[in-house]
DNA sequence: CATATTTCGTTTGTGTACGAATAGACTGTG
DNA sequence: CACAGTCTATTCGTACACAAACGAAATATG
């Protein structure tokens, strides 16, 4: 007996949502190729926000301080987002989404969730549900 | 009626597995800080095949061409992979663990395991068994 | 009020991840 | 045999992802 029994690969749930989130990422950019799936959640919880600290930001789409602060230059680089000290209290950078930004939020926003119903299309809606709320309980 | 019955961030299934993987890695990395995720799904692989082309290996364990290079390269500079040219194909890289490569996979396979166990742990074994079943459905 | 602690942002270094381009080696077909 | 197409590996460029270390600013506590 070997250690089959112990380890296989393929049963494992990392490997598994690995590959699980590359398909996730392939249909992402085939259907939004104009911005990566971080960036578009950066934006789209800055637009539902209205204007947060770029720590702020970070803590509530689940991104490091130091990958944050990469995909915020990237938004800012492309003026999507604009960035400023603010004045009450001067370690933190206020973003706000240009015009620009929301303009192109509220044009992905309906492909987005099409990424997400393409993704999950193998499952029907109950399997889809639960599926989502299995993963929820594993963080 | 605004956009948020289209898009709200923590429901889209690319944002929770993203949460979900972020989780896994940490679990990893707290029990195998030795190596990361990638490197031991490579060795592993590698071990269990007991020699693979660098190519095959990347297909096997869903790897792009240049990423599996990255992640062998870090393997053979740890002295856990050794690699020679095939003679019967220049082209082809021919990979084989060393007994160190293979000592590190019989040492952590058991850790590896477990890692899946916790990350698993908020759900029942049905419920485990589901949402593994279900993740692969979406590949 | 003075200083210890915490918070925020930045930088550096390492490791995935993938597209695109390239070179060399193989294979199939004419 | 020639050569078009395919396969393998490498390289380059871009983008997450996180640990660790740092300075500056704010807060807490004595």
């Amino acid at each position: 007996m070997d250690t089959s029994d112990t380890y296989v690969l393929e049963r494992q749930v990392g490997f598994v949502m690995r590959r699980a989130v590359q398909r996730h990422i392939a249909i992402f950019s085939a259907l939004i190729p104009e911005m990566t799936p971080t960036q578009f959640a950066a934006l789209a919880k800055l637009c539902e926000l209205g204007q947060a600290s770029q720590n702020e930001l970070g803590r509530l789409t689940s991104m490091d301080v130091a990958t944050i602060k990469g995909v915020v230059d990237r938004l800012r680089a492309r003026d999507l987002v604009t960035a400023a000290p603010l004045e009450s209290d001067k370690r933190r950078l206020m973003l706000t989404p240009t015009r620009k930004g929301r303009a192109l939020y509220r044009k992905y926003a309906p492909q987005a969730a099409e990424v997400t119903r393409q993704t999950l299309a193998p499952l029907d809606d109950d399997e889809q549900r639960h599926l989502l709320q299995l993963l929820e309980r594993l963080i």
